[in-house]
DNA sequence: CCAAAAGTGTTGAAACTACACCCATGG
DNA sequence: CCATGGGTGTAGTTTCAACACTTTTGG
């Protein structure tokens, strides 16, 4: 913020915001995608994102964006990176904010059913457009680390859950297999979860105790998870 | 990036890069500050920025702007996070892309004597221009982390080093006291640094052996240093 | 010889890892 | 009664935290 006697010219970028949507489903985690209808990259797939409106944050384009695709905003969502190599979008010089949220399965899997829009596990995802690759690997990393110092894992199941659903998210994120019981004593000891007095029906086995985390809201942690 | 038949009106932001540049110098966190001559906020500390160029990304505006005040480059530097709220800045949409830098203490103390600029301990920074005391808050906490999971330590050093000097960056940024005895075990278990033949001079007391890091670039750990 | 910082090991506590069997239900 | 996933404890190992004295130099 110094100030300049003679300016240079000055950067013409206009902005967008992009969200990369995570979920865990069938054992895997999951990326929410937009197949393009319009150049550039028409036909490819690409993250969801836009352009932010006048008088708007990048947060508030990213949470509208967000909203639109999924009709959610009460999850987890941060702000990832700004991304802005000069020849990332062949229209010019956009540069992009990029954030990332997590949302539960059942709810991205309706929203998936739309027009244009499709849930993708990540280990399927060879290109999209633009720099959404780069984006997303960086999304993963963050999504990682996050998750083993922090209790964002509610912002990606239901109110109510099973151990079980809770350890598939931790093994399914960190990719590798955690034992049943130290995973068990490991989350009582974090205090961040409790049991309710409901249980899971329907399975043809004995039935799941049913947890809620004491905080739906972001609580970071002192020790890893695994 | 979805199309939008009817275009909202786009935001008309200015891009700036805001760098915090830290060090560790007499025991003590430190950031290199601005005084700024005009307006806005004119009298009143700020960090180190500008607006980026033309044809400039923000990361090569921050390093513009770290070299322009330290003339250095090849330090430990990433990107931060960008600040965009509207009210941020008297004049406008300027949004920033802030930056952070670790510095060895010798090199920005001399930087520091240029006119304007000042070096002073985190601790006694109580008001700065713009939203750049929030910037620097994120910047701290930043640092923190990343020096617990990573070598940044050999960005705040000369290249030979004693234990103690190591030992002090590690005490002065993570705000505790760590056992002499404790933090070399630790230390040498990470393999990140060894020892030289050479001895520090000019103590009266005992010579201390010197050390470098094995690498002096970035390198993530596994575990953390306390 | 004195002051000052360098350098070095051990022990008890805590945390982590590996591991196997019984339980409750649906079909 | 069988298949399926739910639920639980212990022992060995590793890591962590606390702690005090001897060494080397300069003045």
């Amino acid at each position: 913020m110094s100030a300049n006697k003679k300016l240079p010219p000055l950067s013409p970028a206009q902005l967008t915001a992009d969200v990369v949507i995570f979920t865990v489903d069938d054992g895997e985690l999951k990326a929410l995608l937009i197949n393009r209808k319009e150049p550039p990259f028409s036909g490819e797939l690409a993250l969801p994102g836009g352009f932010i409106w006048k008088d708007e944050t990048s947060s508030q384009a990213a949470l509208r964006i967000l909203k639109s695709k999924t009709n959610v905003d009460n999850v987890f969502f941060e702000q990832l990176f700004t991304f802005d190599a000069p020849d990332r979008d062949p229209r010019g010089h956009i540069i992009t904010v990029a954030y990332f949220a997590l949302v539960p399965s059942d709810i991205l899997r309706s929203a998936a059913l739309k027009e244009n829009t499709t849930l993708l596990s990540v280990k399927n995802i060879s290109k999209l457009a633009f720099d959404h690759k780069e984006i997303l690997i960086y999304a993963i990393k963050r999504l990682r680390s996050k998750l083993a110092y922090s209790n964002i894992a509610y912002s990606l199941l239901p109110r109510l859950f099973t151990l079980t659903q809770l350890q598939d998210i931790y093994e399914v994120i960190l990719g590798h297999t955690i034992d049943k019981r130290n995973f068990r004593k490991k989350i009582a000891s974090l205090d961040i979860i409790e049991a309710t007095n409901q249980k899971q029906t329907g399975g043809r086995h004995r039935p799941a105790l049913l947890y809620k985390f004491k905080k739906r809201g972001f609580t970071e942690l002192e020790e890893p998870v695994f």
